[in-house]
DNA sequence: CGTCAGGTTGATGCCATTCAACTTAGGTGG
DNA sequence: CCACCTAAGTTGAATGGCATCAACCTGACG
């Protein structure tokens, strides 16, 4: 019974059982819970953990010096906060949550040494690295060439797939538990034409957003609104289509990380 | 008489004179040329080698289905073009050639043999993925937040900056060897707007731009006009605001893969 | 019951696109 | 050497996508 973050982590390198032990108790033995608006980790500091969601959103922003901000990513669960970490460098931008969530914050030294001795982990970390970069590539094409209307379709392409490959998704829905004002920007629209843009693509039948929940009807069709190519996001083929129904993953993360709180 | 890509991998970590000396050897042994318009590396590939640049500029790229595409980053001298290699995974875009460009093509196997015996040289290498994706993050941000205008005066900073850091400026002036084309695929503008913005930036007296050279008169001001702020560039202090006369790398560079050449 | 965050709607205007033409410079062949 | 061609850059006018400003609505909550 292998946790969604473990999975994830094996989208490159298969990790050995003994592997996967010591990474769970690594994470589960440094569980930090953070409240909705809270920073988990702030644009200039010199980060002493690797911060690994366990579960809830956060997401990556930087602000420009007169007030204007994005939102450059979102980070779900078995996504890193702070890669940067890796080697030693100050934070260019910020990784703030956007619900409550509990993060695993790894100490350096330890992680040093755990990186060192199993090369399969260091490997599969920075696997991670890597598909992050290929998404941030991914926005810099969204926020350059589609329209308002494609840019939305695909953002909610992507983090359905991305909650599916984690077992966070129910059949066609899923959770969605941020602000309109977030997902504009996500997509560097102003909250009001975004709020337009969702009222189109519901007046055309291709989302259902109510309480948070996101349904996509028909995937196939969203997916070719947005021009979506999911090649970028590295999944597995049949694994990851699975949902939470089917995996019972989420509940057996959150029992986990629930249980070892203060 | 380091070359400049060794200066710009010490950004981290240092090298020994061993490693710096075996990174120069397996660089120069296998150079190749490519012409202005060819591909580098092409969307789908499973590269056999890491293609590390040695002269000229390349740009990542990427297309939407409709023909829509842009620029994604622009690679100088110094920088990798597909550090997703490092892990074998089929390339999410694509890498060509704006100019004649020099690359060592290094074999994976070599290449895996060289990381696995000199951590420091894989340190080094990762800390430049680490950079490329800080720079793609400021771009996401680019697209979202700034306007044209800015947009524009961001991206001749960068340019800019990160060329003096590899020793290619020759005091307020470089190489800018693309077309407006080019530069309007990168802000994610139109040919004509691009043109309009860099008409005012002259007008201003922020920018010379004539025979593919740019000429900075004050940084300081263009910077300013761009909320550009150098910290996301992860240079060095002093040792990198050197310039093409100090450093005289730019012609070490030329002569020595120029002399390999078939 | 007031307050506040989140969401929705309308009117107006500007920034950037689009379409279309024209100029300039470099290169090639007759 | 000029005639022609093409890539690159420049300019004008009209359109439209998205921003801006300003209300107003809704439900949750103390």
């Amino acid at each position: 019974m292998t946790h969604p973050f473990i999975r994830k982590l094996e989208r490159f390198t298969r990790l050995s059982a003994d592997d996967q032990r010591l990474l769970e108790r690594m994470a589960f033995e440094h569980v930090r819970r953070i409240g909705p608006r809270e920073d988990i980790v702030r644009e200039g500091d010199a980060p002493g953990e690797i911060h690994l969601i366990l579960s809830g959103w956060a997401c990556r922003s930087k602000q420009l010096e007169d007030g204007r901000g994005a939102i450059l990513a979102f980070l779900l669960p078995g996504d890193l906060c702070d890669p940067n970490a890796i080697l030693p460098r100050l934070m260019d931008h910020s990784v703030g949550a956007l619900t409550a969530v509990s993060v695993a914050g790894i100490p350096r030294p330890l992680f040093d040494d755990l990186t060192l001795k199993h090369s399969r982990i260091a490997q599969a970390l920075w696997g991670q690295v890597l598909i992050d970069a290929a998404i941030q590539r991914e926005w810099t094409l969204n926020l350059g060439q589609r329209t308002a209307y494609e840019r939305l379709c695909h953002l909610l392409c992507e983090l359905f797939l991305r909650l599916r490959a984690v077992g966070l998704t129910q059949g066609s829905s899923c959770e969605l538990p941020v602000t309109q004002a977030k997902l504009a920007e996500a997509t560097g629209l102003t909250l009001v034409h975004l709020n337009r843009m969702l009222q189109e693509l519901r007046a055309a039948n291709l989302v259902v957003l109510k309480n948070k929940t996101l349904t996509i009807p028909n995937l196939e069709a969203l997916m070719s609104a947005a021009l979506f190519n999911p090649a970028y996001l590295y999944l597995n083929q049949a694994g990851e289509a699975s949902d939470a129904a089917a995996a019972g993953s989420l509940l057996a993360l959150d029992e986990r990380s629930a249980g070892l709180r203060p």
